[in-house]
DNA sequence: ACTATAATTGTATATTTATACATATATGCA
DNA sequence: TGCATATATGTATAAATATACAATTATAGT
């Protein structure tokens, strides 16, 4: 693939999208079975959307005993961030939901 | 489709970010016709692409006797627009290619 | 050691998407 | 009208992707 678009690749699914958006709004780490309960969708398969959004440089996954936690890549580019912030909030109507429903979150630092 | 990912799934395509990529560095309207010779593939191809990005909101088409020209929306959120700005600056070292192959271009306004 | 929970991975299937091909429409010009 | 160019569209195939299923690994607690 020569052309930089793996980020909106990782962006163009919509389970992805809602993981991103549920870690960006809880600005939390959250676990990888949590995730799988919010969005009523098999471990396995988050496991796998996970891999695609971390190749992609979105989120970071920071394992601690049995669970992965999933959080917004830090060192994520600003101007990644930027995008989603500015996509997240603009459409913020849309994607008010999914929030609220964790219970296995973390906050960040 | 509840999530509002209709502009990545639009930007996740190769062909399609690099028309995107064109139109926004060129600055200008560019045929179909053009856009099928610089990416090399047939003119059918671009016009289902061309579809894709408009139902996305993110390009307009003008019709001008025989050839439709793209553009890049100017009613395009402004967020939107900057989300192609910063992307396309930011990977600018990889996606500089593309210009300067068009000759049936006209400059915007 | 055994069990339960969490996550990962390989493969197979289903779904989606892009592409190829054929054809149709529309315009401009001789 | 006839012909060339530009675009659009319907359908079929190929390719890519997501999901389902099965099996495996890893950790924590009893």
């Amino acid at each position: 693939m020569k052309y930089p678009i793996i980020q909106f690749i990782a962006l163009s699914d919509e389970i992805r999208f809602r993981i991103v958006n549920i870690l960006k709004q809880s600005n939390s780490y959250i676990c990888e079975c949590e995730l799988a309960e919010i969005l009523d969708t098999p471990q396995y398969n988050i496991s796998k959307h996970l891999t695609i959004l971390h190749n992609a440089g979105i989120i970071e996954k920071r394992k601690e005993g049995r669970w992965t936690f999933a959080y917004i890549s830090k060192s994520l580019d600003t101007f990644m961030a930027k995008i989603l912030d500015a996509f997240i909030r603009i459409q913020g109507e849309i994607i008010k939901s999914d929030i609220g429903k964790a219970s296995r979150i973390n906050n960040c630092d």
